[in-house]
DNA sequence: TGAAAACAATGATATTTGTCATATCTTTTT
DNA sequence: AAAAAGATATGACAAATATCATTGTTTTCA
Protein backbone atom coordinates (compact mmCIF):
# COMPACT_ATOMS: atom_id res chain seq x y z
CA UNK A 1 0.00 0.00 0.00
CA UNK A 2 1.47 3.22 -1.23
CA UNK A 3 1.14 6.19 1.82
CA UNK A 4 2.85 9.76 1.88
CA UNK A 5 2.95 11.75 4.85
CA UNK A 6 1.30 15.24 4.27
CA UNK A 7 0.52 18.09 6.27
CA UNK A 8 0.61 15.42 9.34
CA UNK A 9 -2.62 13.88 7.51
CA UNK A 10 -1.51 9.83 5.82
CA UNK A 11 -2.77 9.84 2.90
CA UNK A 12 -2.75 7.07 0.28
CA UNK A 13 -4.64 5.83 -2.98
CA UNK A 14 -6.60 2.40 -3.12
CA UNK A 15 -6.18 1.76 0.58
CA UNK A 16 -9.85 0.89 -0.32
CA UNK A 17 -11.30 -0.22 -3.18
CA UNK A 18 -15.22 1.72 -4.09
CA UNK A 19 -15.98 -1.84 -5.38
CA UNK A 20 -16.06 -3.83 -2.50
CA UNK A 21 -16.44 -0.72 -0.13
CA UNK A 22 -19.26 -1.39 2.54
CA UNK A 23 -20.12 2.38 3.28
CA UNK A 24 -20.75 3.04 -0.74
CA UNK A 25 -23.92 1.33 -0.17
CA UNK A 26 -24.93 3.18 2.92
CA UNK A 27 -24.97 6.75 0.85
CA UNK A 28 -25.64 8.07 -2.49
CA UNK A 29 -23.33 6.50 -4.71
CA UNK A 30 -24.87 2.94 -4.19
CA UNK A 31 -26.49 3.80 -6.99
CA UNK A 32 -23.32 3.58 -9.60
CA UNK A 33 -22.98 0.75 -11.22
CA UNK A 34 -19.54 -1.46 -10.77
CA UNK A 35 -18.44 -0.80 -14.52
CA UNK A 36 -18.78 2.99 -13.37
CA UNK A 37 -16.22 2.37 -9.93
CA UNK A 38 -13.07 1.92 -12.01
CA UNK A 39 -12.25 5.78 -12.71
CA UNK A 40 -13.98 7.16 -9.95
CA UNK A 41 -11.60 4.81 -7.37
CA UNK A 42 -8.78 6.25 -9.48
CA UNK A 43 -9.51 9.49 -8.82
CA UNK A 44 -10.39 9.11 -5.05
CA UNK A 45 -7.96 9.66 -1.94
CA UNK A 46 -7.91 7.98 1.53
CA UNK A 47 -7.24 10.43 4.69
CA UNK A 48 -6.45 9.58 8.07
CA UNK A 49 -7.51 12.40 10.29
CA UNK A 50 -6.65 12.43 13.86
CA UNK A 51 -9.06 14.19 16.24
CA UNK A 52 -8.76 17.81 16.14
CA UNK A 53 -7.61 17.77 12.23
CA UNK A 54 -9.25 20.27 10.07
CA UNK A 55 -10.82 18.67 6.63
CA UNK A 56 -10.86 22.34 5.01
CA UNK A 57 -11.82 25.74 6.55
CA UNK A 58 -14.10 28.50 5.87
CA UNK A 59 -12.84 30.88 2.79
CA UNK A 60 -10.81 27.75 1.09
CA UNK A 61 -12.36 26.81 -2.12
CA UNK A 62 -14.18 23.42 -2.68
CA UNK A 63 -11.92 20.41 -4.94
CA UNK A 64 -14.76 17.82 -3.90
CA UNK A 65 -16.41 15.90 -1.64
CA UNK A 66 -15.36 13.90 1.52
CA UNK A 67 -16.87 10.86 2.30
CA UNK A 68 -16.78 9.44 5.94
CA UNK A 69 -15.75 5.84 6.21
CA UNK A 70 -15.06 5.63 9.68
CA UNK A 71 -15.27 8.45 12.28
CA UNK A 72 -17.23 11.67 12.87
CA UNK A 73 -16.45 15.58 11.77
CA UNK A 74 -18.29 18.25 12.64
CA UNK A 75 -19.30 21.05 10.23
CA UNK A 76 -19.23 24.51 11.55
CA UNK A 77 -19.56 28.53 11.17
CA UNK A 78 -17.43 30.79 13.06
CA UNK A 79 -18.72 34.38 13.98
CA UNK A 80 -17.51 37.45 13.78
CA UNK A 81 -16.28 37.74 17.36
CA UNK A 82 -14.63 33.87 17.11
CA UNK A 83 -18.08 32.19 18.63
CA UNK A 84 -19.12 28.91 16.77
CA UNK A 85 -21.82 27.13 16.11
CA UNK A 86 -21.99 23.59 14.60
CA UNK A 87 -24.15 22.87 11.88
CA UNK A 88 -24.31 19.10 11.50
CA UNK A 89 -22.13 16.06 12.77
CA UNK A 90 -21.47 13.67 10.06
CA UNK A 91 -20.55 10.05 10.46
CA UNK A 92 -19.12 7.14 8.73
CA UNK A 93 -21.48 6.55 5.59
CA UNK A 94 -21.95 10.21 4.92
CA UNK A 95 -20.92 12.48 2.81
CA UNK A 96 -20.00 16.08 3.39
CA UNK A 97 -19.58 19.44 1.07
CA UNK A 98 -21.89 18.48 -1.59
CA UNK A 99 -23.52 21.36 -1.96
CA UNK A 100 -20.31 23.28 -1.91
CA UNK A 101 -19.02 22.25 -5.20
CA UNK A 102 -22.31 22.46 -6.92
CA UNK A 103 -23.08 26.62 -5.69
CA UNK A 104 -19.41 27.55 -6.98
CA UNK A 105 -18.26 29.17 -4.40
CA UNK A 106 -15.89 29.35 -1.35
CA UNK A 107 -16.44 27.39 1.75
CA UNK A 108 -18.78 28.66 4.37
CA UNK A 109 -17.77 26.48 7.20
CA UNK A 110 -15.15 24.44 8.49
CA UNK A 111 -14.85 20.53 8.66
CA UNK A 112 -12.95 19.00 11.97
CA UNK A 113 -13.02 15.59 12.77
CA UNK A 114 -13.85 15.18 16.63
CA UNK A 115 -12.73 11.30 16.53
CA UNK A 116 -9.88 9.98 14.77
CA UNK A 117 -11.40 9.33 11.20
CA UNK A 118 -10.92 8.01 7.65
CA UNK A 119 -12.33 9.63 4.98
CA UNK A 120 -12.26 9.41 1.46
CA UNK A 121 -12.12 12.69 -0.46
CA UNK A 122 -13.75 12.47 -4.19
CA UNK A 123 -12.69 14.91 -6.58
CA UNK A 124 -14.84 16.95 -8.63
CA UNK A 125 -13.28 15.53 -11.51
CA UNK A 126 -13.98 12.39 -10.85
CA UNK A 127 -17.52 12.91 -10.06
CA UNK A 128 -18.92 15.24 -12.15
CA UNK A 129 -18.78 13.33 -15.45
CA UNK A 130 -20.62 10.76 -13.76
CA UNK A 131 -23.71 13.22 -13.20
CA UNK A 132 -25.03 13.19 -16.75
CA UNK A 133 -24.15 9.48 -17.57
CA UNK A 134 -25.96 8.01 -14.50
CA UNK A 135 -29.39 10.17 -14.34
CA UNK A 136 -29.85 7.98 -10.92
CA UNK A 137 -26.81 9.34 -9.44
CA UNK A 138 -27.95 13.10 -10.46
CA UNK A 139 -31.34 12.08 -8.97
CA UNK A 140 -29.63 10.84 -5.63
CA UNK A 141 -27.69 13.69 -5.11
CA UNK A 142 -30.81 15.90 -5.41
CA UNK A 143 -32.86 14.02 -3.05
CA UNK A 144 -29.82 14.63 -0.98
CA UNK A 145 -29.44 18.24 -1.08
CA UNK A 146 -33.38 18.28 -0.54
CA UNK A 147 -33.04 16.07 2.45
CA UNK A 148 -30.19 18.70 3.56
CA UNK A 149 -32.33 21.59 2.80
CA UNK A 150 -35.69 20.35 4.84
CA UNK A 151 -33.33 20.01 7.27
CA UNK A 152 -31.93 22.61 7.79
CA UNK A 153 -35.28 24.18 7.78
CA UNK A 154 -35.81 22.28 10.49
CA UNK A 155 -33.35 23.83 12.28
CA UNK A 156 -34.23 27.00 11.98
CA UNK A 157 -37.26 26.43 13.01
CA UNK A 158 -36.26 25.60 16.43
CA UNK A 159 -33.27 28.40 16.35
CA UNK A 160 -36.12 30.57 15.93
CA UNK A 161 -39.14 29.62 17.63
CA UNK A 162 -37.53 27.57 21.16
CA UNK A 163 -36.11 28.63 24.48
CA UNK A 164 -32.63 26.99 25.22
CA UNK A 165 -34.50 24.62 27.82
CA UNK A 166 -36.54 23.00 24.49
CA UNK A 167 -33.32 23.41 22.29
CA UNK A 168 -31.58 21.28 24.74
CA UNK A 169 -33.93 18.57 24.72
CA UNK A 170 -34.25 18.74 20.94
CA UNK A 171 -30.51 18.34 20.59
CA UNK A 172 -30.38 15.51 23.10
CA UNK A 173 -33.65 13.39 21.12
CA UNK A 174 -31.37 14.01 18.12
CA UNK A 175 -28.09 12.65 19.68
CA UNK A 176 -30.27 9.43 20.99
CA UNK A 177 -31.64 9.16 17.51
CA UNK A 178 -28.22 9.15 15.95
CA UNK A 179 -25.46 7.87 19.14
CA UNK A 180 -28.08 6.60 21.10
CA UNK A 181 -26.82 2.91 22.35
CA UNK A 182 -29.57 0.77 24.39
CA UNK A 183 -28.10 -0.07 28.04
CA UNK A 184 -30.73 -1.84 30.24
CA UNK A 185 -33.76 0.10 30.11
CA UNK A 186 -32.48 3.14 29.26
CA UNK A 187 -29.94 5.00 26.55
CA UNK A 188 -26.55 5.97 26.60
CA UNK A 189 -25.13 8.60 24.30
CA UNK A 190 -22.32 7.20 22.69
CA UNK A 191 -21.04 10.43 21.66
CA UNK A 192 -19.14 12.20 24.57
CA UNK A 193 -19.60 15.80 23.64
CA UNK A 194 -18.35 18.59 25.58
CA UNK A 195 -20.36 20.83 27.20
CA UNK A 196 -19.42 23.66 24.82
CA UNK A 197 -19.85 21.48 21.83
CA UNK A 198 -23.26 21.30 22.73
CA UNK A 199 -23.67 24.82 23.60
CA UNK A 200 -22.21 25.00 20.18
CA UNK A 201 -24.86 23.11 18.36
CA UNK A 202 -27.98 24.71 20.16
CA UNK A 203 -26.69 28.41 20.53
CA UNK A 204 -26.43 29.27 23.71
CA UNK A 205 -23.38 29.39 26.29
CA UNK A 206 -22.06 26.15 27.97
CA UNK A 207 -22.73 27.52 31.39
CA UNK A 208 -26.77 27.42 29.76
CA UNK A 209 -25.86 23.50 28.67
CA UNK A 210 -24.62 22.83 32.40
CA UNK A 211 -27.59 24.61 34.55
CA UNK A 212 -30.18 22.87 32.26
CA UNK A 213 -28.93 19.43 32.15
CA UNK A 214 -29.27 19.43 35.79
CA UNK A 215 -33.24 21.04 35.62
CA UNK A 216 -33.24 17.88 33.73
CA UNK A 217 -31.72 15.65 35.53
CA UNK A 218 -33.60 17.07 38.92
CA UNK A 219 -36.85 15.80 36.96
CA UNK A 220 -35.22 12.48 35.93
CA UNK A 221 -35.18 12.83 32.14
CA UNK A 222 -31.35 12.17 32.35
CA UNK A 223 -28.75 11.01 34.51
CA UNK A 224 -25.18 12.90 33.93
CA UNK A 225 -22.13 10.68 34.04
CA UNK A 226 -19.73 13.42 33.66
CA UNK A 227 -19.27 13.60 30.15
CA UNK A 228 -21.45 10.74 29.16
CA UNK A 229 -25.44 11.58 29.58
CA UNK A 230 -28.15 8.78 29.87
CA UNK A 231 -31.35 9.52 28.26
CA UNK A 232 -33.73 8.37 30.87
CA UNK A 233 -37.55 9.76 29.75
CA UNK A 234 -37.82 10.15 26.09
CA UNK A 235 -41.58 11.19 26.47
CA UNK A 236 -40.49 13.61 28.96
CA UNK A 237 -37.97 15.15 26.90
CA UNK A 238 -39.98 15.42 23.80
CA UNK A 239 -43.09 17.49 26.45
CA UNK A 240 -40.18 19.51 27.70
CA UNK A 241 -38.82 20.23 23.52
CA UNK A 242 -42.62 21.09 23.26
CA UNK A 243 -43.84 22.90 26.09
CA UNK A 244 -43.08 26.10 28.39
CA UNK A 245 -41.14 25.25 31.81
CA UNK B 1 -59.18 31.03 -22.10
CA UNK B 2 -60.83 28.49 -20.41
CA UNK B 3 -61.09 29.95 -16.76
CA UNK B 4 -62.42 28.35 -13.52
CA UNK B 5 -62.97 29.19 -10.75
CA UNK B 6 -62.24 27.01 -7.75
CA UNK B 7 -61.66 27.64 -3.87
CA UNK B 8 -61.97 31.36 -4.29
CA UNK B 9 -58.91 31.42 -6.82
CA UNK B 10 -59.35 31.43 -10.74
CA UNK B 11 -57.04 28.74 -12.23
CA UNK B 12 -56.14 28.87 -16.10
CA UNK B 13 -54.69 26.44 -18.38
CA UNK B 14 -52.41 28.08 -21.21
CA UNK B 15 -52.78 31.67 -19.77
CA UNK B 16 -49.19 32.23 -20.71
CA UNK B 17 -47.14 29.77 -22.54
CA UNK B 18 -43.91 28.44 -21.54
CA UNK B 19 -42.09 28.94 -24.70
CA UNK B 20 -42.54 32.76 -24.59
CA UNK B 21 -42.65 33.02 -20.82
CA UNK B 22 -39.74 35.62 -19.93
CA UNK B 23 -39.55 34.70 -16.41
CA UNK B 24 -38.43 31.22 -17.75
CA UNK B 25 -35.11 32.62 -18.39
CA UNK B 26 -34.66 33.45 -14.64
CA UNK B 27 -34.81 30.12 -13.32
CA UNK B 28 -33.59 26.76 -13.89
CA UNK B 29 -36.29 25.80 -16.70
CA UNK B 30 -34.31 27.88 -18.80
CA UNK B 31 -32.04 24.76 -20.05
CA UNK B 32 -34.80 22.97 -21.24
CA UNK B 33 -34.69 23.06 -25.57
CA UNK B 34 -38.35 24.78 -26.95
CA UNK B 35 -38.90 20.75 -28.02
CA UNK B 36 -39.42 19.78 -24.33
CA UNK B 37 -42.21 22.72 -23.78
CA UNK B 38 -45.03 21.34 -25.51
CA UNK B 39 -46.28 18.80 -23.01
CA UNK B 40 -44.54 20.62 -19.79
CA UNK B 41 -46.70 23.26 -20.95
CA UNK B 42 -49.70 21.19 -20.97
CA UNK B 43 -49.31 19.66 -17.28
CA UNK B 44 -48.66 23.20 -15.69
CA UNK B 45 -51.60 26.05 -14.29
CA UNK B 46 -51.66 29.17 -14.31
CA UNK B 47 -53.27 30.56 -10.47
CA UNK B 48 -54.43 33.78 -9.73
CA UNK B 49 -53.79 34.29 -5.71
CA UNK B 50 -54.82 37.14 -3.49
CA UNK B 51 -52.59 38.88 -1.09
CA UNK B 52 -52.97 36.51 1.94
CA UNK B 53 -54.44 33.26 0.01
CA UNK B 54 -52.13 30.18 1.42
CA UNK B 55 -49.86 28.43 -1.90
CA UNK B 56 -49.78 25.13 0.31
CA UNK B 57 -49.62 24.11 4.06
CA UNK B 58 -47.37 22.50 6.82
CA UNK B 59 -48.93 18.96 6.98
CA UNK B 60 -50.19 18.53 3.61
CA UNK B 61 -48.67 16.57 0.26
CA UNK B 62 -46.63 18.52 -2.52
CA UNK B 63 -47.58 17.76 -5.41
CA UNK B 64 -45.73 19.68 -7.98
CA UNK B 65 -43.24 23.10 -7.49
CA UNK B 66 -44.60 26.78 -8.26
CA UNK B 67 -43.13 29.45 -10.03
CA UNK B 68 -43.88 33.13 -9.90
CA UNK B 69 -45.03 34.76 -12.36
CA UNK B 70 -45.98 37.83 -10.43
CA UNK B 71 -46.20 38.89 -6.71
CA UNK B 72 -44.38 37.53 -3.64
CA UNK B 73 -44.94 34.68 -1.34
CA UNK B 74 -43.48 33.95 1.76
CA UNK B 75 -42.26 30.44 3.29
CA UNK B 76 -43.22 30.45 6.81
CA UNK B 77 -43.36 27.41 9.63
CA UNK B 78 -45.16 27.74 12.99
CA UNK B 79 -43.97 26.82 15.80
CA UNK B 80 -46.38 24.56 18.63
CA UNK B 81 -47.61 28.29 20.41
CA UNK B 82 -48.73 29.54 17.04
CA UNK B 83 -45.41 31.54 16.72
CA UNK B 84 -44.58 32.13 13.00
CA UNK B 85 -40.99 32.32 11.77
CA UNK B 86 -40.65 33.33 7.86
CA UNK B 87 -37.67 31.29 5.96
CA UNK B 88 -37.92 33.32 2.86
CA UNK B 89 -39.54 35.89 0.56
CA UNK B 90 -39.99 34.32 -3.03
CA UNK B 91 -40.42 36.58 -5.52
CA UNK B 92 -40.94 36.86 -9.31
CA UNK B 93 -38.78 34.13 -11.51
CA UNK B 94 -38.29 32.13 -8.02
CA UNK B 95 -39.03 28.42 -8.23
CA UNK B 96 -40.87 27.17 -4.29
CA UNK B 97 -40.98 24.16 -3.32
CA UNK B 98 -38.37 22.51 -4.87
CA UNK B 99 -36.92 20.57 -2.23
CA UNK B 100 -40.33 19.38 -1.25
CA UNK B 101 -41.35 17.06 -3.90
CA UNK B 102 -37.42 15.38 -3.54
CA UNK B 103 -37.64 14.96 -0.11
CA UNK B 104 -40.93 12.68 -0.59
CA UNK B 105 -42.60 14.27 2.99
CA UNK B 106 -44.99 16.51 3.59
CA UNK B 107 -44.68 20.25 3.71
CA UNK B 108 -42.82 21.31 6.96
CA UNK B 109 -43.48 24.80 6.30
CA UNK B 110 -46.15 26.78 4.66
CA UNK B 111 -47.06 29.39 1.75
CA UNK B 112 -49.03 32.92 1.33
CA UNK B 113 -49.26 35.35 -0.73
CA UNK B 114 -47.80 38.48 0.57
CA UNK B 115 -49.63 40.10 -2.61
CA UNK B 116 -51.53 39.34 -5.12
CA UNK B 117 -49.51 37.23 -7.55
CA UNK B 118 -49.56 35.25 -10.39
CA UNK B 119 -48.18 31.81 -10.35
CA UNK B 120 -47.56 28.45 -12.32
CA UNK B 121 -48.44 24.94 -10.53
CA UNK B 122 -46.11 22.09 -12.07
CA UNK B 123 -47.42 19.08 -11.59
CA UNK B 124 -44.21 16.84 -10.90
CA UNK B 125 -45.57 14.44 -13.27
CA UNK B 126 -44.90 16.61 -16.13
CA UNK B 127 -41.59 17.32 -14.74
CA UNK B 128 -40.08 14.32 -13.26
CA UNK B 129 -39.71 13.25 -16.82
CA UNK B 130 -37.36 15.71 -18.01
CA UNK B 131 -34.93 15.45 -15.27
CA UNK B 132 -33.46 12.38 -17.09
CA UNK B 133 -33.84 13.06 -20.27
CA UNK B 134 -32.21 16.36 -19.77
CA UNK B 135 -29.14 15.98 -17.78
CA UNK B 136 -28.91 19.95 -18.04
CA UNK B 137 -32.18 20.08 -16.01
CA UNK B 138 -30.96 17.92 -13.07
CA UNK B 139 -27.61 19.84 -13.10
CA UNK B 140 -29.88 23.30 -12.63
CA UNK B 141 -31.78 21.52 -9.38
CA UNK B 142 -28.66 20.57 -8.21
CA UNK B 143 -27.36 23.82 -8.27
CA UNK B 144 -30.66 25.48 -6.88
CA UNK B 145 -30.49 23.11 -4.20
CA UNK B 146 -27.28 23.85 -3.62
CA UNK B 147 -27.69 27.54 -2.95
CA UNK B 148 -30.54 26.98 -1.08
CA UNK B 149 -28.53 25.12 1.33
CA UNK B 150 -26.26 27.75 1.42
CA UNK B 151 -28.84 30.27 2.00
CA UNK B 152 -29.98 28.65 5.11
CA UNK B 153 -26.71 27.50 6.66
CA UNK B 154 -26.22 31.53 6.54
CA UNK B 155 -29.54 32.01 8.19
CA UNK B 156 -28.51 29.20 10.90
CA UNK B 157 -24.88 31.13 11.34
CA UNK B 158 -26.93 34.60 11.93
CA UNK B 159 -30.00 33.26 14.03
CA UNK B 160 -27.22 31.26 16.01
CA UNK B 161 -24.76 34.16 16.78
CA UNK B 162 -25.91 37.08 16.20
CA UNK B 163 -28.29 39.24 19.08
CA UNK B 164 -31.11 41.21 17.72
CA UNK B 165 -29.89 44.29 16.62
CA UNK B 166 -27.06 42.70 14.34
CA UNK B 167 -30.04 40.68 13.13
CA UNK B 168 -32.51 43.40 12.46
CA UNK B 169 -28.88 45.19 10.02
CA UNK B 170 -28.55 42.24 8.56
CA UNK B 171 -32.31 41.99 7.58
CA UNK B 172 -32.02 45.08 6.39
CA UNK B 173 -29.04 44.96 4.22
CA UNK B 174 -30.70 41.81 2.49
CA UNK B 175 -34.22 43.46 2.08
CA UNK B 176 -32.18 46.37 0.55
CA UNK B 177 -30.27 43.87 -2.12
CA UNK B 178 -33.69 42.36 -3.01
CA UNK B 179 -36.28 45.24 -2.39
CA UNK B 180 -34.37 48.73 -2.81
CA UNK B 181 -35.36 51.31 -4.76
CA UNK B 182 -32.89 54.14 -5.36
CA UNK B 183 -34.48 57.11 -4.81
CA UNK B 184 -32.24 60.41 -4.57
CA UNK B 185 -28.97 59.32 -2.64
CA UNK B 186 -30.29 56.81 -0.69
CA UNK B 187 -33.30 53.77 -1.16
CA UNK B 188 -36.32 52.86 -0.30
CA UNK B 189 -37.27 49.39 0.54
CA UNK B 190 -40.17 49.13 -1.79
CA UNK B 191 -41.34 45.78 0.01
CA UNK B 192 -44.02 46.98 2.98
CA UNK B 193 -43.94 44.56 5.54
CA UNK B 194 -45.09 44.76 9.18
CA UNK B 195 -42.98 45.02 12.06
CA UNK B 196 -44.70 41.66 13.13
CA UNK B 197 -43.32 40.00 9.77
CA UNK B 198 -39.80 41.67 10.09
CA UNK B 199 -39.62 40.12 13.52
CA UNK B 200 -40.61 37.06 12.39
CA UNK B 201 -37.81 37.01 9.84
CA UNK B 202 -35.37 37.16 12.76
CA UNK B 203 -36.35 35.70 15.48
CA UNK B 204 -37.66 38.41 17.74
CA UNK B 205 -40.97 40.48 18.65
CA UNK B 206 -42.41 43.30 16.78
CA UNK B 207 -41.64 45.21 20.04
CA UNK B 208 -37.95 44.77 20.05
CA UNK B 209 -38.17 45.62 16.44
CA UNK B 210 -39.71 48.80 16.78
CA UNK B 211 -37.32 50.22 19.19
CA UNK B 212 -34.70 48.85 17.37
CA UNK B 213 -35.41 50.78 14.19
CA UNK B 214 -36.08 53.65 16.44
CA UNK B 215 -32.49 53.01 17.73
CA UNK B 216 -31.08 52.90 14.28
CA UNK B 217 -33.00 55.99 13.44
CA UNK B 218 -31.75 57.37 16.12
CA UNK B 219 -27.80 56.58 14.82
CA UNK B 220 -28.68 57.84 11.15
CA UNK B 221 -28.89 54.81 9.74
CA UNK B 222 -32.14 54.41 8.92
CA UNK B 223 -35.16 56.83 8.24
CA UNK B 224 -38.95 55.50 8.77
CA UNK B 225 -41.78 56.75 7.07
CA UNK B 226 -44.45 54.78 8.61
CA UNK B 227 -44.36 51.42 7.30
CA UNK B 228 -42.05 52.32 4.82
CA UNK B 229 -37.81 52.28 5.21
CA UNK B 230 -35.40 54.35 4.10
CA UNK B 231 -31.75 53.25 4.19
CA UNK B 232 -29.40 56.20 4.87
CA UNK B 233 -26.19 54.58 5.73
CA UNK B 234 -25.46 51.49 4.32
CA UNK B 235 -21.80 51.07 5.57
CA UNK B 236 -23.18 51.68 9.20
CA UNK B 237 -25.69 49.20 8.71
CA UNK B 238 -23.07 46.36 7.96
CA UNK B 239 -20.89 47.82 11.02
CA UNK B 240 -24.32 47.14 13.03
CA UNK B 241 -24.84 44.01 11.56
CA UNK B 242 -21.41 42.68 13.05
CA UNK B 243 -20.80 44.68 16.10
CA UNK B 244 -21.40 44.49 19.41
CA UNK B 245 -23.34 47.84 20.36
C1' DT C 1 3.43 9.76 36.97
C1' DG C 2 2.88 14.46 37.78
C1' DA C 3 2.16 18.99 35.94
C1' DA C 4 -0.44 21.62 32.94
C1' DA C 5 -4.30 22.39 30.48
C1' DA C 6 -8.88 21.94 29.53
C1' DC C 7 -13.37 21.21 31.24
C1' DA C 8 -17.37 21.17 34.54
C1' DA C 9 -19.80 23.25 38.06
C1' DT C 10 -21.65 27.09 40.67
C1' DG C 11 -22.76 31.71 42.32
C1' DA C 12 -23.31 36.69 41.72
C1' DT C 13 -24.57 39.99 38.63
C1' DA C 14 -25.56 42.45 34.24
C1' DT C 15 -27.83 42.59 29.93
C1' DT C 16 -30.93 41.48 26.61
C1' DT C 17 -35.18 40.42 25.26
C1' DG C 18 -40.00 39.19 26.06
C1' DT C 19 -44.51 40.24 28.10
C1' DC C 20 -48.29 42.94 29.20
C1' DA C 21 -50.87 47.10 29.33
C1' DT C 22 -52.18 51.06 27.09
C1' DA C 23 -52.34 54.96 23.94
C1' DT C 24 -52.13 56.59 19.31
C1' DC C 25 -52.35 56.30 14.71
C1' DT C 26 -53.86 54.05 10.01
C1' DT C 27 -56.39 51.47 7.27
C1' DT C 28 -60.44 49.02 6.17
C1' DT C 29 -65.17 48.17 6.40
C1' DT C 30 -69.88 49.23 6.81
C1' DA D 1 -68.19 59.50 7.69
C1' DA D 2 -68.17 56.74 11.60
C1' DA D 3 -66.87 52.61 13.57
C1' DA D 4 -64.04 48.81 13.90
C1' DA D 5 -59.99 46.51 13.25
C1' DG D 6 -55.37 46.36 12.88
C1' DA D 7 -50.74 48.25 13.27
C1' DT D 8 -47.39 51.18 15.54
C1' DA D 9 -45.47 53.07 19.48
C1' DT D 10 -44.10 53.41 24.38
C1' DG D 11 -43.46 52.35 29.21
C1' DA D 12 -43.08 49.32 33.23
C1' DC D 13 -41.79 45.09 34.51
C1' DA D 14 -40.42 40.10 34.38
C1' DA D 15 -37.90 36.43 32.67
C1' DA D 16 -34.32 34.29 30.24
C1' DT D 17 -29.82 34.15 29.23
C1' DA D 18 -25.03 35.91 29.07
C1' DT D 19 -20.98 37.30 31.48
C1' DC D 20 -17.51 37.05 34.85
C1' DA D 21 -15.15 35.07 38.62
C1' DT D 22 -13.91 31.09 41.22
C1' DT D 23 -13.30 26.30 42.55
C1' DG D 24 -13.06 21.58 41.80
C1' DT D 25 -12.46 17.83 38.50
C1' DT D 26 -10.99 15.43 34.48
C1' DT D 27 -8.08 14.73 30.74
C1' DT D 28 -3.88 15.26 28.25
C1' DC D 29 0.73 14.76 27.44
C1' DA D 30 5.60 15.60 28.38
Amino acid sequence: MEELVNNDRVKSRSACDCGTCPIRFMNLFHSLPPEALEPFNRSKLVNFYKKGQLLFYEGSKPLGVYCINSGRVKLYKTGEDGKQHILRIYGSGEILGMASIFAEREYTSSAEAIEDSVICFIEKSGFFPFLSRYPNLALEVIRNLSQEVMTEEEQIRVLALKTADQRLAELLLMLKETFGRPENSHVVLSLPLSRKEMAEMIGTTPETVIRLLKQFERKGLVEIRGRRIVILDTEGLIVASALEV
